[in-house]
DNA sequence: GTGAAAGCGCTAACAC
DNA sequence: GTGTTAGCGCTTTCAC
């Protein structure tokens, strides 16, 4: 009775309070009819459970969450991990599997590691207790060391890598076609007469790194070019140490092109041509990995290859709710490549394209 | 007996099952002692505690959360809700929670609104029921009905709201100084000539476009300017349909300026003029909101207000944890204001700035 | 400093 | 189709 009155002396100033039990007292129910109407049960009547909702809804009332995933062992949520969150490509990305999510009723947990595999680490531990249902994750670096994933195997956590992989990973893995699109945006870049030609990677040894190179180094050889390693450049996390490597880059063997894992290395390209007088595209041609929405707008234009980042997202959202969907399946180790598309403009060109033509 | 072969069975696919009661047998420990171990209890040794922690990281146990979370009442979880995630002010503002959010070791889930209020609303309401300790909110329009703000109250649930929020909300608000900038922002295009400054606004009944508004005024009533509807374009949240309307802005009422509220409707602007022709600066000037760190590259670069969206998502957080720390407090309705940086470039200005110089 | 026991709100057998 | 009941894993009095 004390409880009671409790209970109903919180009611005034906490509706979180109210309980199945409460909205079952009110209407004469018990709990388990009240808890029913809320699942997809088809052991109880139209009528019952459409007062039951009515009154729910009149007084505020939603199940608790957490009694019912300690309860069912799920939690109706999933964790995107990332390693930055600097770019149009994981925005998009998070946008496309946000949307997913919500029309399964799944909640978004996100986390920035910062291209620290550390914190990917401790991250993915914090998650392994419950707290997810499964994970979408884009790998955060190197580091030999990828035990951390272990435990989302051990704990039954279907996972799905998009755009950046371990190679140790087995499972799915959804990213763009990034070898093809890196010949092409390097044969493109000889096509355009460039000899020399510096590839920017962000890391070698994470998936789209070692990848993307990959297709630099084929269009090279097929064009029989030889391939200079001083003419990579591994870079860091910091915008400033990473201008002045492109500018000792630049300075000390005088690329004629350049092709950029990523966008961020290409713009700091852009910034260190500018300041070393160096014309684009007359004395350097440029490319990159780009999700830019304006890259017409830049001066000049710039070339970029563009993932299907929105799409990639879904997609990887897809899957993940498929293994979710149906967890004795175990999906073997399975890549999904999505086309991106070049876009050529004044940044890698010979012949510069007039824009009102 | 049959539990604990089940579990045990278990236990060799997956780990999740183990309990602190399997914990409290292995050690020989009671599982109150081994909860103590966990929380920030002083009724445990040092030692006793140091040995069940050793052993959870042996067998990668951590406490459920949902069982505790139904117990304490607590989730270690906040949300945000966002508008859009289209452009870097929203991905540095989330970048800079989730920092905060760490740091406390709480979790943070991301909600996208598409600017649509019906979808905040049910986003609110999902969140209710314990889903979070906390929220973290952009304002999504106008719409009369804001009653899905008051389920926040009803539940005790601490909100700030940053960057965009709606007249009738009581309670903590960071945003930009935005009256001063959008005042100093229109100033500068009449300081450079411009004597017909249209206004692109993403909604007129959310507060910044409304505030936005007001410095706008100011600066045209400052310099006798008489104020004119039609130059105030007030937009939809399709790009097609407000190109046109920016078409039809300039054909008809040709401004000689133009302050956007918000960085896409000035990308929008960018595109009309190339389009009809229109040079920027010389034909049109241009100023807008926007966190973009490229507004240099572009062609011409752009003028902009930047508003520290990192520092103010660092902000948001912050207040919210301080509700959190004491939830007994209740803060009156306070708005902070956050210092913008005015950037002026070639596409705002009468007489070009050479770059190099 | 540690253990025993009650119960957070809900779900899912199982009865009827 | 509805009610009864036994826990899900944890925290927290309350003993000792």
């Amino acid at each position: 009775m004390l409880h009671f009155l409790f209970r109903f002396g919180l009611l005034k100033f906490n509706m979180s309070q109210i309980t199945i039990v409460d909205l079952a007292e009110t209407l004469g129910l018990s709990k388990s009819t009240v808890s029913r109407a809320f699942r997809d049960s088809n052991d109880i009547s139209a009528k019952t459970k459409a007062r039951i909702l009515a009154k729910a809804e009149e007084l505020g009332f939603s199940p608790n969450l957490y009694a019912s995933s300690l309860r069912g062992n799920r939690s109706q949520t999933i964790a995107i991990i990332i390693p930055e969150f600097g770019n149009k490509f994981f925005s998009q990305a998070i946008k496309g599997i946000e949307l997913v999510a919500r029309s399964k009723k799944y909640h978004t947990l996100i986390y920035v590691t910062d291209h620290n595999v550390k914190n990917e680490a401790s991250i993915v531990r914090s998650l392994v207790n419950g707290r997810v249902d499964g994970v979408l994750i884009s790998a955060s670096g190197e580091g030999k060391d990828h035990s951390h994933l272990q435990a989302l195997v051990d704990h039954n956590i279907p996972t799905v890598f998009f755009d950046r992989s371990y190679d140790d990973f087995r499972g799915h893995f959804v990213t763009g076609n990034d070898f093809e699109s890196s010949r092409l945006a390097t044969q493109h870049l000889i096509d355009n007469g460039c000899k020399r030609i510096a590839y920017l990677v962000i890391n070698q040894n994470v998936s789209i790194g070692k990848i993307r190179m990959d297709g630099y180094k084929r269009a090279l050889e097929d064009n029989r070019i030889a391939f200079q390693e001083e003419l990579v450049l591994d870079t860091e996390n910091d915008e400033t140490e990473n201008k002045a490597a492109i500018r000792n880059l630049i300075r000390t063997y005088r690329p004629d092109g350049i092709f950029a894992s990523v966008e961020r290395l290409a713009i700091s390209a852009i910034r260190v041509a500018q300041e070393e007088n160096l014309k684009i595209p007359d004395d350097l041609k440029l490319i990159c990995f780009s999700c830019l929405d304006i890259t017409d707008l830049l001066n000049p234009s710039l070339s970029v290859v563009k993932q299907p980042a929105f799409d990639m997202g879904k997609q990887a959202a897809n899957f993940l709710f498929q293994s979710l969907d149906k967890p004795t399946e175990m999906v073997e180790q399975q890549t999904t490549l999505l086309e991106s598309s070049l876009i050529f403009q004044d940044s890698s060109q010979r012949i510069r394209i007039s824009k009102k033509n």
